[in-house]
DNA sequence: GATGAATGAGTCTTCATTCAT
DNA sequence: AATGAATGAAGACTCATTCAT
């Protein structure tokens, strides 16, 4: 065959990249087997090494793609222009990510946990991983850094306390889903919310 | 030879859980051989085998063993005697998994991961994780049972919710430590009282 | 596409025999894979292997032309009409080597060796380049024929066994500068000479 | 299985380097996969690989023991007490190597060829078998050096190219009878003898 | 005629588990 | 009871060759 479109080839790329994660999510990263990748993405063997060097290779990128489409679909809830307030931050965030973990029918959220285990282990990996999230967690503060400029938060709040604590709620939110399954977005802000708000005592006249 | 103690043999055991997870929270569950652990325990192949019959075994047991360290952990948490408002709960909380964390040179923040991963995919190892972290949710779910009846929190929150909230909040943490190093519980915390309470600005009379 | 003229292939199969003797030389027969001739020689892998069908082809190829060239610089070494005496004999024939050893950048000492080896193993090699060694030892012999018919050597002298000698005088000299490094020709032929010389010491009347 | 003897882990050592020698002999060092090996050393995968960790190793052990069998055989010929004439020297040089060459069924005069190959191209192969085959020089160094005190050859004889000369007629030895078959160790060095003393014209009265 | 992407059998090596001693 | 050598079925990756375009 002769030399192969670009476009084809990114194209090929991308299905050997989607039989990947599909097989990284049911099986983990170490039990999926380059066998398996292959035969599921209807190529060779050499097809799929010609694209992707190692196993490594594929992993790599099999989670940082996953992240990268996260970022984009988070990306309307940074806008400086819209800011939300905490609560429906929160919400929306959390929304968000139930809404991508679906797509093409490979749940991200499983793939997550592989990528978190496989990040304590593997160099290559922590560091770009780290990387990606470091960005995610810095984009948060930039929203609290607004919040508080705007009174919506103390103006002792330190932003990048607040952009911890909002990123731990939505890793833990991602961990649970994984761990025991749905947890409602909506639900879970509301929650906040009342722990937020205790005062409110209905007992109390 | 004589028959060994039954002391021997569950200090034998500990021997062998010990290294396993010392290994495995190095170097992850798969890539962690089985002679890894053979080594560092300082028993034999066969010895080992005579305590854990599969390499899953052993993984299951040091998985677990390290979840039921954590309960005993949490347990004067979770005593309705005493029971913390939220906050300060939330803070015990993860500065408990803090200390409990680095317990015998073993980081159980990184075993976390794996364990996390693994769940994924291997049926006996979710099904046992479940029930554990299920009942840590319900643990927690008493506490905030607690907070609503004594008024601390709204009378219309839903226990569940809340629990859930707080379970988030608490894997986050962990993952976020796991993945971008230390977060500090306290300001952890202090980032959520913020978080709570906003628009009372008490420079503003 | 105009069929491509004699001349030009004759040309683009030299191109190739260059590249593959390059990579052989550099790396053995067996190390070297037809991808590294295929890069090397600029052109396709479907335009190289409309010239040479197999690698085992180019292999035989790349020996035979190797050795080819070498009989073409020894040629005159065995004209009758200029029979040099046994030792400038030997010193003519391994400065020859020394010279077209270092023809075209590529060290044709190193490719015997891989020859020598490949012999061992592969029909086909074997009996083209017995036949190459066969003649030039024929070749040699002759010389020694004519050592007897004039009286430089013993009449006794038994022409095969002389040209035998010879010959391994100079593969030797290959090999040694293939495993050890350069081997001066004229100081291997001096001391050819002073092992045969030796009991009449000059310097005692 | 306990541990094992260590006399019994040599002989098993010795197994599989018999089989490695046999089978890299018939059909050279790339040629032979470790699966020949494996099954004519009649052990297991794992167990062959338990003495010996990759191929290299395999191939840089046959090499060397063939080597180091070479140099014990060679030594009685170095010993300084009973120093050779020349003549008798190179004859005892080829007749050794001739009986050496059959041992165990393998013939060592292949294996040379398949180790001069490799040798060109594996750092590790010519580190070592340049040191072995300098230090087999250095030994005929010694015996040039007595050669000449004794007056045994012309006292302007360089030891160095003398024994240069004689390594390049032994290594040509060996490879001439590997490429072209047997060659008679007595008529080699008769014809040494006829090209040396070409004075005594027999047809001159 | 030319191209170079695709094929897939074949290679080396690993490692959970067993069992003879 | 304990040992650790042996097993052998995988698994990751390569590469000579083909053939659709």
């Amino acid at each position: 065959m002769p030399k192969i479109s670009d476009e084809r080839r990114a194209q090929r790329r991308e299905v050997i990249l989607a039989a990947a994660r599909a097989c990284f999510e049911r099986n983990g990263l170490h039990a999926t087997k380059m066998d398996d990748i292959i035969r599921r993405s209807g190529l060779s063997a050499g097809a799929v090494y010609s694209y992707f060097g190692t196993k490594d290779e594929l992993v790599l990128a099999a989670l940082t793609s996953s992240m990268a489409e996260l970022g984009i679909a988070f990306a309307p809830l940074f806008d400086p222009a819209k800011t939300l307030p905490p609560l429906e931050f929160v919400t929306e965030l959390t929304a968000t990510l139930r809404r991508f973990t679906k797509k093409d029918g490979v749940d991200r959220t499983r793939i997550a946990m592989h990528g978190w285990s496989e990040q304590q282990r593997n160099e290559g990996i922590r560091a770009t991983m780290q990387a990606i999230y470091h960005g995610l967690r810095g984009q948060i503060q930039g929203v609290a850094e607004r919040w508080r400029a705007s009174g919506i938060i103390s103006a002792d709040a330190v932003d990048g306390d607040v952009a911890s604590l909002i990123f731990s709620l939505v890793l833990g939110f991602v961990a649970q889903t994984a761990i025991l399954g749905e947890v409602d977005p909506a639900r879970h802000a509301r929650a906040l919310a009342e722990l937020i708000a205790p005062k409110v005592d209905p007992r109390r006249p």
